[in-house]
DNA sequence: TTGTAGGCGTTATCAC
DNA sequence: GTGATAACGCCTACAA
C-alpha cells in the first residue's frame, strides 16, 4: 500500500495524498476528507525507509553498549532509550559484539543507519586505543557523546558525561574522619577500570589527615563472600580498623555481616560505606549507608545534551555529574 | 559519497560498484581490486535505509516495551535485545508513551519502520482490549511475539511466551507442605496484573491438603516496610503460623526481620519463600529461598521463537516456561 | 488547488 | 565483465 494506491483509488495524484498525509496546506477541504478518509478505510502507513531516504534525515540515536548481561549496563541502557525516545527521536540500539573488529562493524552500523547522533556506553569504550580513529573515519558530522566517562578524545563533536567518582570517593574518606574514624581501609573489586583512579583518590585524601592509616584492598570478586573474606583478612592485619569502605554494595554486605559474626558491632566499632546505592541497601541489617555514582540520571543527562546538540544547542564538551553519599544505619 | 561518487572516481559505473560492495560475481579482479581500495580510502558506508528500501526489507524486528523505569522490564528489555541482535538482526525499540492512543502509535511506528517482526513486553499488553484488533489491522503481515504473556489474542500470526506462575505457585505451597507446614499465608502485592490468578492458584493447591490452613493477604505495598507490617499482622491474626510465601523478594525480606524481631526462628518456626529470586535474596541473612519466574530466559525464549519464525521455521503459538525454586535458607 | 517531473541511494534486470 | 535503466516509496519544486 503506498501513496500512489490511495492516488489512484482517490483519482488524484500521489502529491496531492502526500500533502495530506504531512498535513500541508495547498489542497481542497473536500479532497482533503476524501482522501483522509480513504487512509484511514485502508490503514494506510507510509514507509519510514522511503521518507528518510528522500528527505536525508531519519530522526534517530544510535546507542552503542557493551554486550554484558550486568545490571548497570542494562539500565543504563533503558535510562537513555528511555529519554531519548521522550525527546522524539527513534534509537538505533547496537551491543558491541565479540567478533574481530566488533568495534569497527558496531560503528560502522550506526553509519548506515544515517543515525543523527550515537551515544556510547560500556567498558569497550573506556580504553579503545582505535576509538578517536573510528569516529573521525565513520562519525564526522554527528555528535557522538560517551556516557559515564570523562573526555579523553578530543574531536570536536565528541561530548562525555561521567560521574565523578573522585571526588565521590573523597567525600566519604572526609566523612568517615568526621565520624572519627583513623584506621580506614578500601575494597576494590575486580577488573575495575578506575581502580587506579579509585586508590588514589582514597590514598591522597587520606593522607590529607596526618592521624588516619589508610589500606587497600583489591582484586576483591564481585560477591557476598568475597566480601566477606576480605573483611575478615583486613581485621586481621589490622585489628584496630574503624573505617570500611566497598565500591559495591554486595561486597559491604558481605563484610558487614563477616564483621558482625566477628563480635564487631555495625557502625559502633566499624563505619561501612558502600557503593551504587542499589536495591541492596534496604535488604541487609544494618542497612547500608551507600556511595549514589548516579547511575541512572547519567544517561539521562547525556540524552539531554546529545538532543540539545542536535538542535543546535551549544553545550560544554564535558558534563561531570556529582555523586551522592545515601546516608543509612551503617556509618 | 554515494555509490555514484566512487563509480565517477573510479572510472566506473555504478552497478560495478554495487557489485565488489556486496560481493557479487562478475566483476574482474583487478576492477574489483581497484574499487575496494577506493571504497577504503573514502570510508565508504553504503545507505541501509536506500538498501531497504530497494530490497523491500529491514531486517530489523521491533519491540515494544512499557514506559516503566522498574527493574525487571528493563531487564527483559535487554535481554529480548541482546537476543536479536545475536541472531542478526536490527532492533528498533519503542517505548508506549503515555499520551493517547500511545499504544496504537507506537504500533504504527512499527509499521513504519517495516519492521519483520514486533515482540511486546509489559502490563500494557495484559488486558489492552483493541490490541488484537490494531495488530490485525497494521501488523497483520508479521509475526508478533508477546512476552511475559499468556495467550490471549486469536491471531494466526501471534504467539505468547511466558512463565507458569500458576504452577510455580502450586509447587512452592507443596514444599511448604512435604517440609511440614500447616498454616499458611501468602502476600501479594498491590497493582499485580494476576493478582487473582496467583490467589486462586495459592487456595486451590492448599485445598488440596485437609490438614492445611491457608490465608492471603493483598494490596501489600513493595517495600522491606510494608512486607515486615503485614507479617506481623499476619503473626497476630494467626499465631501458628509457619509458611509464609511472599510473591516478591523485598517484601519476603521485610517480612523476614519482622518476624525473627518478634522471636521467630527463620525457618526453624517460619519458613518464608519470596519471588523473583533476585540479588536481594543473597543480601538478607537468612538467606532467601525464591520463586524464580524465569524473567530472564522468557525474553531470550521469545526472541528465538521471534527468529525462528522469521525463518520459516514452525513453533508453537504458545509457550509456557516453567519456573523454578531455588532453594537457599529459609525455608 | 492540483498535477508533473525529478531525485534520494540502492539493487536487479537486461543489454552489450 | 560492464553499463544503462528501471524500480523501491516518498517529497518537493515548479508548472498548470
Amino acid at each position: 500500500m503506498t501513496i500512489y494506491d490511495i492516488a489512484r483509488e482517490a483519482g488524484v495524484s500521489a502529491s496531492t495524498v502526500s500533502r495530506v498525509i504531512n498535513n500541508k496546506s495547498g489542497v481542497g477541504e473536500k479532497t482533503r476528507l476524501r482522501i483522509q478518509a480513504l487512509l484511514d478505510k485502508e490503514n494506510f502507513i507510509r514507509d519510514e525507509n522511503a521518507r528518510n531516504l528522500v528527505m536525508q534525515k531519519t530522526h534517530t540515536v544510535g546507542i552503542l553498549t557493551d554486550d554484558t548481561h550486568s545490571l548497570h549496563p542494562s539500565l543504563s541502557l533503558v535510562n537513555a532509550q528511555n529519554a531519548i525516545l521522550r525527546s522524539g527521536y527513534y534509537c538505533f540500539v547496537k551491543y558491541i559484539g565479540t567478533e574481530e573488529n566488533a568495534l569497527e562493524n558496531a560503528i560502522k552500523d550506526m553509519a548506515m543507519k544515517r543515525v543523527e547522533g550515537v551515544m556510547m556506553m560500556g567498558v569497550t569504550f573506556h580504553d579503545h586505543a582505535a576509538l578517536a580513529d573510528y569516529i573521525s573515519r565513520y562519525l564526522q558530522s554527528v555528535p557522538v557523546v560517551l556516557v559515564h566517562q570523562v573526555k579523553r578524545i578530543d574531536l570536536d563533536n565528541v561530548y562525555a558525561v561521567g560521574a565523578d567518582e573522585k571526588k565521590g570517593i573523597q567525600r566519604c574518606v572526609e566523612l568517615l574522619y568526621e565520624r572519627g574514624r583513623r584506621t580506614l581501609a578500601i575494597m576494590i573489586d575486580k577488573d575495575r577500570a578506575s581502580e587506579a583512579a579509585i586508590e588514589k583518590a582514597f590514598l591522597d585524601t587520606a593522607a590529607r589527615f596526618p592521624d588516619v592509616k589508610a589500606y587497600t584492598y583489591k582484586e576483591v570478586r564481585l560477591s557476598r563472600n568475597a566480601g566477606g573474606e576480605a573483611a575478615c583478612r583486613i581485621l586481621k592485619e589490622h585489628p584496630d580498623l574503624d573505617g570500611l569502605l566497598c565500591v559495591n554494595d554486595m561486597i559491604a554486605i558481605g563484610a558487614s555481616y563477616a564483621l558482625q559474626d566477628l563480635g564487631k558491632k555495625i557502625p559502633e566499632d566499624i563505619s561501612i560505606i558502600g557503593e551504587d546505592n542499589s536495591d541492596l541497601c534496604d535488604a541487609c541489617r544494618p542497612r547500608l549507608t551507600s556511595l549514589d555514582p548516579m547511575l541512572g540520571v547519567t544517561p539521562v543527562i547525556s540524552a539531554h545534551i546529545m538532543v540539545d546538540v542536535l538542535q543546535g544547542i551549544n553545550r560544554n564538551h564535558t558534563i561531570s555529574v556529582e555523586t551522592d553519599i545515601m546516608e543509612r544505619e551503617t556509618l
